[in-house]
DNA sequence: GTTCCGCTGTCACATCGATATAGTACGTGC
DNA sequence: GCACGTACTATATCGATGTGACAGCGGAAC
């Protein structure tokens, strides 16, 4: 009866464990799977699985790069627009999409919250990303450092894509409005500048913004009256 | 050798053991804590941890519970400036600084990756930061809803969060960025708009940036000159 | 003084990660 | 063809952990 096992395909026992694995996590994101239960899914015992990973950490680190290359794939297959900007938006979107498909490896790839410390597969696509960032600013294109920029895209990324994991029903528009901000403050470039095609409320706003700070050439009635009006301007062209 | 668990002051033996749980959590981020260590420390065995909290992750919610009402407490501690946008920059600090400082804690409250379950005391933050920008909504000083801009603030501030924990050496000056950066979105307002006080580097970065879209009125070597004096530009205000 | 209930301890059990030991298959050199 | 070493796998077991059944101790109420 081991003769299927004997008959298998070239496919080793490592690459079954670590697919076996792959899949358990992915059912079960968040949980953690008994090694046992992997052994069982290949038809294997437990010594094998430390033959080949030495321990848990082992077979959970190797199943992190597992995710980060299949990640890696999905952003490669991509290929770059010419524009870097556009090339960091797709990105994120990738991004977002592969956390939202597979939660599990997610989990384990930016969902480990150990201090100072992050998987070291997730410094191949920081590195893609920096060198994105490196064109971006060398193309005049960046207001800020490019790794500064890259950590803001990294750190927004994640936060929005855990959100959305976590959220009762994942809405994507979340994540076009972050991404949108985002790329708006590593380029410097609002996406709707009050100068052009503004509208009253979008001044009204500015003002009311601007109101916050200096209130001292007014008196406070003054201030509230105005205040009033613009709140009236300011909301004057919502739906 | 009892005598000082029947003579122990009226703390107590759960709140005791919530404590010590909360320490051990502390201590060790990220890892799992032995239900019997937890005992040691108060002096108790394990049927008595589980007489007050029925199971581990009957215990993991109750520290869980723990952690919010600390952060809660923390944020109760600063009280309102009048100017809700403020607020929210002044909790998008409170929520990060909390978050470096005790890292145990932030990893069981906003580290969990269980898709669409988060536990059940996020909910009264997020509450208080919903609660927040409809006032600011009221006030006319938001540019998107009152839910987005809560989900928004809350995705980006954990993402940056989770960043500095892990990163090697946490820069307080990413958070700063990425809470500008979200302000300016969900107000709508730019923190350096182009229109006043724009130097050439910025107006420089705003025509490469349109470049990108629209380039047919143009050939491509005029286009590609274009650029070069214009990433000239850009980049000459740069120290 | 008796009874009842909240709290705690002793013991037992299932599961899980990890290891020691040994058996089997396959290629290699003589 | 045969001994030998390497690679892989199975059996059996250990220590630790989460969980539960049951009993004992204490104070409070009547």
């Amino acid at each position: 009866m081991t003769a299927e096992r004997k008959s298998d395909t070239r496919t080793d026992t490592r690459q079954e464990l670590l697919e076996a694995a792959a899949a358990l996590i992915s059912d079960a994101p968040g949980q953690d799977v008994p090694l046992r239960a992997i052994c069982d899914r290949v038809g294997v015992k437990l010594p094998t699985l430390y033959h080949f990973f030495g321990s848990k950490d082992g077979l959970l680190e190797s199943v992190i790069d597992y995710g980060f290359e299949s990640y890696l794939a999905l952003k490669r297959a991509a290929e770059p627009t010419g524009d870097p900007i556009e090339d960091i938006r797709r990105g994120w979107d990738t991004h977002a999409r592969f956390g939202l498909d597979h939660a599990g490896f997610y989990a384990l790839m930016y969902g480990q919250v150990t201090p100072h410390r992050r998987p070291s597969a997730a410094a191949a696509p920081h590195a893609a990303l920096v060198e994105l960032c490196r064109t971006a600013y060398a193309d005049g294109r960046l207001a800020v450092t490019a790794e500064e920029a890259a950590d803001h895209v990294l750190a927004a990324n994640v936060g929005v894509t855990l959100f959305l994991i976590t959220a009762e029903e994942p809405d994507l528009a979340l994540s076009a409005q972050v991404r949108d901000a985002t790329i708006a403050a590593i380029t410097g470039i609002a996406p709707a500048s009050p100068s052009e095609s503004a509208t009253g409320a979008d001044l009204a706003r500015h003002l009311l913004h601007a109101l916050a700070g200096a209130e001292k050439s007014l008196g406070p009635e003054e201030i509230a009256l105005l205040r009033k009006w613009l709140r009236t301007l300011a909301e004057s062209s919502r739906t």
